[in-house]
DNA sequence: AGCACGCCGACT
DNA sequence: GTCGGCGTGCTC
């Protein structure tokens, strides 16, 4: 792909759009001409269309029919490096190209013209007669020197109304201008010195600093246990980054730890970056897009949608709890923001840090074939230790039927509320039971939508399928038998949790962390804060806790249920259990001078995966996993992909699915075999039928090509939805 | 994705 | 006859 060429007027020109065709069309240069990778407005059929100049035309459509772009936006052209990023990861994942520059252009009013906004700010003169309101509005905006207000924010900070601002424009006093609407984002100072680091942080930082001096491609993997302090490291290298003059982007696993993350920027470099997630308003979203396309944001910080903006010069990408699984995206499109992070920076010479306590098994592999380089903080800053861990084998206990809490465990938590510190009892399971069942005949009740059982929500009072989101209230008689007060619930969520807990300890302030139980990531993020300021002594928590958020006086940790994730026969469930418990525990004795300590409830405390969270042996841990994976031919070992089948009728998903299983040549001519279809583990959702094949290779195969010739033997139903699923996180 | 075209069953 | 169901195919 050549770097922006140039079209004259009438040259044909093939335009990418973000219609689903499976090709370029072409189209004639618009009067003025334009460069490859122009984003351009393109009539299609009776509508105009959003697309990008790809290159020259060709040719091979009757000329006569040939219509003109019909106008090039006001942004700068999409640059070479994204186009082939695009392409490359379409390659990758078996996407269309639409899709892709759909991903892309994900930024609202792209099309419409720029738009400019009225500002204020302060005229000549004094005003024909002085009011107490009027003085008000000099006086603020004087305050703030030369910067200009908004109209909203200007009467809202005087405490006046629209008509004394206008009265004072009509004297010119204060004077009104059009500014356009997305302004740059202030300028990040690189050279403001950060927190004083630790030895350890101090020569990883260092590290970091030379190889973004580089300017070329290379990946680190920053691994660093809880509270060793990664996130000043990794800032390091943003302002070297920023020093050469380039753009960053940290992308982070969840929209609640971006405000936490803001304010360390801040603290660090003077001001707040661009922000890009779903809770980001459309109006900052167009900024975000545009800035970055123009150079005005230096630092985005982001989900993983981040990663497909226009930068101009991305010079630095820092994956942040790396092993997340949310990098994984698993609907209509089927990605992992990790290792597109990485092919993106090879494709623009940029730096990746992928930082995490707990890494992935892929980038443990990959630092050990030294395919990444390996950056290690040992110890936590501050000196605090990583917390006791001790098993508590409940096979010994005799726990009551209904409650979850052993006697060990209880005792530890008397003994912090004695001292006023802060326990927090793990489980990953939302609700107040996930199962309700019949005492009379057995019955389940489960979701009319899938094959889910629903869970109940005391606090809501209701039924919630964790599938599909429907809700019903709780029956009062079983709906198969119609016995009347006999469904009892089975099972322990955090809210059943809760009610044991304040049994238990009747004096203590109990919270309850579920993403559920909060309306806004908002108001989560104050709950969270008041925890940390002590505001409660027993926290009952899902996984969310388990995502760097600081704890001071936490110096507890229980996992009730331990054994939680090793069931099942999900490849990763051994290595998730053991990230997760991990870093649960490592909420416990962040600081200094407090021993924390983490009891593990466990059926099954010699299962190598406890014992290896026990004693602490990571590198023991990953070689044993490593070894297993390598010796059955598993990822990052082998290649997997799945092919996800659904449809409102059982019998086609099955007979789609047993031909494509049938057809396998494609697949055995790579020595790549197949598996399946088997229904899902929830074969229905939102009353549509699933199964899914496996595929499975051997590493090095060219996989992509060998998925797409099987593919396309059969031509897909019309109410048949096939996705393919590279590297799938998990399967069944 | 839309939208037109066209081929069949149910009605005025 | 013709209204409207949605399967099929096209868009430069």
């Amino acid at each position: 792909m050549t770097e922006n060429d140039w079209f004259a007027q009438g040259d044909l020109v093939a335009v990418l759009t973000t219609q689903p065709l499976d090709r370029c069309l072409d189209y004639a240069a618009p009067e003025g001409g334009c460069p490859t990778g122009a984003f351009v407005e393109v009539p299609l059929g009776p509508r105009k269309v959003l697309g990008v100049v790809w290159g020259p035309g060709a040719g091979d459509f009757d000329r006569a029919k040939v219509r003109s772009v019909d106008r090039v936006l006001d942004v700068p052209p999409m640059q070479a490096e994204l186009r082939e990023f695009l392409s490359r990861c379409a390659d990758y994942t078996l996407t269309s190209m639409p899709t892709m520059l759909r991903m892309a252009t994900r930024a609202p009013g792209l099309t419409d013209a720029p738009s400019m906004r009225w500002v204020y700010r302060r005229g000549e003169g004094q005003p024909e007669r002085m009011t107490d309101a009027r003085r008000r509005v000099l006086a603020t905006l004087e305050e703030y020197g030369g910067l200009a207000f908004t109209m909203s924010e200007l009467s809202a900070t005087a405490g006046v109304t629209n008509s004394v601002i206008k009265g004072l424009v009509k004297q010119g006093v204060v004077v009104e201008e059009a500014t356009p609407r997305d302004l740059p984002y202030p300028r990040l100072d690189h050279e403001r010195a950060g927190l004083p680091l630790s030895e350890a942080q101090a020569a990883a930082a260092a590290a970091l600093r030379a190889t973004g001096k580089l300017g070329a491609y290379g990946t680190t993997l920053l691994k660093g246990v809880t509270g060793s302090g990664k996130t000043e490291v990794y800032l390091e290298a943003v302002a070297e980054c920023l020093a050469a003059g380039r753009q960053a982007l940290v992308l982070l696993p969840e929209i609640a730890l971006t405000g936490e993350f803001l304010s360390r920027v801040e603290r660090r470099f003077g001001a707040r970056p661009a922000e890009w997630h779903s809770g980001v308003t459309m109006t900052e979203r167009r900024r975000c897009w545009k800035m970055v396309a123009e150079g005005g944001a230096e630092l985005v910080v982001g989900a993983r949608s981040a990663l497909f903006l226009p930068f101009r010069d991305l010079g630095l990408i820092v994956v942040d709890e790396e092993h997340d699984s949310s990098y994984k995206q698993e609907d209509i499109v089927f990605y992992n923001a990790r290792d597109m992070a990485v092919l993106r920076a090879s494709l623009c010479d940029a730096q990746v840090v992928l930082a995490s306590a707990t890494p992935s098994l892929e980038s443990w592999a990959n630092a050990e074939a030294g395919k990444y380089s390996r950056l290690e903080l040992g110890a936590r800053f501050g000196a605090a230790e990583m917390p006791d861990m001790r098993a508590i084998d409940l096979r010994a206990e005799k726990i009551p039927s209904g409650r979850w809490i052993s006697g060990e465990l209880q005792r530890a938590v008397e003994a912090r509320i004695a001292q006023g510190e802060q326990s927090l009892l793990f489980l990953n399971r939302r609700g107040y039971a996930p199962v309700t069942v019949c005492r009379a005949c057995g019955h389940q009740i489960g979701c009319d939508h899938c094959d889910a059982r629903m869970v109940e929500h005391r606090f809501q009072k209701r039924l919630v399928c964790h599938q599909c989101g429907e809700t019903k209230p709780m029956p009062e008689v079983c709906p198969k038998c119609e016995v009347e007060g006999r469904l009892a619930p089975v099972g322990p969520g955090v809210e059943r949790l809760a009610e044991e807990v304040v049994g238990l300890f009747p004096e203590a302030r109990v919270a309850v962390l579920s993403s559920d139980l909060f309306g806004s990531a908002r108001a989560l993020k104050e709950k969270i804060e008041e925890i940390a300021r002590g505001g409660a002594d027993i926290v009952i928590g899902t996984q969310l806790v388990a995502k760097g958020h600081n704890f001071p006086l936490l110096t507890l940790v229980g996992v009730i249920d331990a054994d939680l994730g090793l069931q099942g026969t999900d490849l990763r469930a051994a290595e998730r259990t053991f990230q997760l418990v991990r870093q649960v525990a490592g909420r416990a004795g962040r600081t200094a001078d407090r021993q924390g300590v983490a009891l593990l409830q466990s059926h099954q405390p010699d299962h190598p995966v406890i014992r290896a969270i026990l004693s602490g042996d990571e590198e023991g841990f990953w070689r044993a996993e490593a070894e297993q994976r390598r010796a059955v031919g598993m990822p990052p070992y082998g290649r997997l992909a799945g092919i996800i089948l659904s449809s409102p009728e059982v019998a086609e998903v099955f007979d789609f699915g047993n031909e494509l299983a049938r057809r396998d040549g494609p697949l055995r001519e790579v020595g790549a075999q197949v598996f399946g279809p088997a229904p899902a583990p929830i074969a229905r959702v939102r009353g549509r039928h699933r199964v899914r094949l496996l595929v499975k290779a051997a590493k090095g195969v060219a996989l992509q090509g060998a998925l797409s010739r099987w593919i396309a033997q059969l031509r897909v139903p019309n109410n048949l939805r096939l996705s393919v699923d590279i590297d799938p996180q998990s399967f069944w």
